[in-house]
DNA sequence: AAGTGGTCTAGACCACTTT
DNA sequence: AAGTGGTCTAGACCACTTC
């Protein structure tokens, strides 16, 4: 094994000096190179089907599955790359490839010099990203939430459509008003699975303050990844525009819009009615 | 501004000693430790600013050029990885990672085994990048597109902020009518800077079968890279429901698009009405 | 000084397409 | 067989954060 040494001269601001002697291995020669086996990727998804799939994906998804487990709890660090290419039997880069893709859909968020760490709806930055009505001024607003109502009930045959359930079984309705800066702006009808949800209670959500997944990212271990919108014109009926303090026949945005949480698994449908006279819904194409 | 200085004084192996002077206001220091000249940075962008920024991403602003000024041209292939490499004189996977990002923003298409292509606005699968708007039913459909109306005018004090120009330039403007299945679904008010759009006839326009992004990136010039759109609803006043076949007063959705070109150019300003009884305008949250 | 993610290189091999 | 993009590795060094 050979080394270089180096002495690091740091000239301060104040004029002195230190000295700092530093050595380092130049290069590292595995002992037994060829009698290591290369690793066996069957063996690390022992179910793996016949059907190729990159190694980094394969990393990807035992990540994903210590997510999913909360293993690796939103909010945390998980291990190191390096870390994590020792556990898995990979390169750094292989793991780096998979965290990669996991950062770009949002599970994961890098912060250089610190670590990776597990995305979660109790952040500032994440308020917007599964609301996209913006107020036409840029100033910050005030936000109220208040819920109407909360029940349970048999799933209507649409619902249960959406949610993949049987058409009766239980879920959990809620019905909520926002508003921005005093003016009330979005009415919600909520359906969640009674299953995931059965200690929901009106007090619970009426007290808390935070994002709405940021409660059922803690409390109910359901962590929406994902989620479709369908957007379509709507006009204000009567008991809709008492509540949201328009006309009656305004014209309203209506957001249908299905949360998946992982393994694709749909866990909420939501249908929200927009004001639009001083808020729009915004969207990038790309 | 207060930066460290410190002094590296390399001992080698040889006996032989290198020092190397650092300071925090040095993003890069050449070595001389292995003997080969590293690439010298500022060559490869002459004009570059001092600001730091990564070799690929350097790169990818070359290739972007090319881009702009149809070097390579749409629906072209580009050269190679590691003829690029060469030519640049990076290795490949610096390369790599500069396409690896223009593909993620639908400038470059990959194919494996047959090479990277410019993307282009003529082909089936970039046809719903701009468009959102879905069918209820799954079912193909027969588009049908109408020019109600193209002439030139001096902007509006809006559309010319919104592209950026002085009020009063020359804009073409173009009204017109797309129906699915026969039935009249969208109207649309577009404005596009005169200067770029000198030839733009009602008749060339009617004419054209494919899609118009297509036509601009053709036969003008303009490539549409990236647009934002902003989404309200809105009711139909008389004439709008004369030209939709609706009644007055329906609700309808108000989509207000503006598309960028490279360099973030605005270039287009629409404005388009959407009846969503029989389609819905889809959205992606991730 | 140690540890993390970020960049860059070089080389090997694989999968896909075309000649 | 040759050429392309896709995966994987190993190692070096940089930038940033924390101790």
């Amino acid at each position: 094994m050979s080394y270089i040494r180096y002495i690091i001269t740091y000239l301060l601001l104040d004029g002195s000096m230190i000295f700092v002697v530093k050595s380092k291995a130049m290069s590292f020669i595995p002992s037994n190179l060829s009698g290591t086996d290369p690793v066996d990727q069957s063996a690390i998804v022992p179910g793996a089907s016949p059907t190729f799939s990159p190694l980094y994906q394969q990393i990807k998804a035992l990540i994903m599955q210590r997510l999913q487990s909360f293993e690796w709890r939103p909010g945390e660090s998980i291990p190191s790359e390096v870390e994590l290419g020792g556990r898995f039997k990979v390169s750094q880069g292989t793991v780096r490839k998979a965290i990669d893709e996991l950062a770009a859909e949002n599970l994961l968020v890098r912060r250089q010099g610190k670590g990776t760490f597990v995305a979660t709806h109790h952040e500032a930055r994440s308020k917007f990203r599964f609301l996209r009505l913006m107020p036409d001024s840029d100033q910050p607003q005030i936000t109220d939430k208040k819920i109407v109502e909360l029940k349970r009930l048999r799933a209507p045959a649409e619902i249960a459509r959406l949610l993949v359930m049987k058409a009766g079984d239980s879920v959990v309705y809620v019905k909520r008003v926002l508003a921005f800066d005093r003016v009330p702006t979005i009415l919600e009808d909520l359906w969640l699975p009674g299953a995931l949800f059965k200690t929901l209670t009106l007090e619970r959500l009426s007290e808390y303050k935070g994002p709405m997944y940021g409660l059922f990212e803690t409390e109910f271990g359901t962590r929406m990844i994902r989620a479709t919108e369908q957007i379509r014109a709507a006009s204000a009926d009567g008991d809709v525009a008492e509540l949201l303090g328009v006309e009656k026949s305004s014209p309203l945005l209506c957001v249908e819009r299905v949360s998946f949480t992982y393994g694709d698994k749909p866990v909420e449908v939501r249908r929200g009615l927009y004001v639009t006279n001083l808020h729009y819904y915004q969207n990038e194409l790309s």
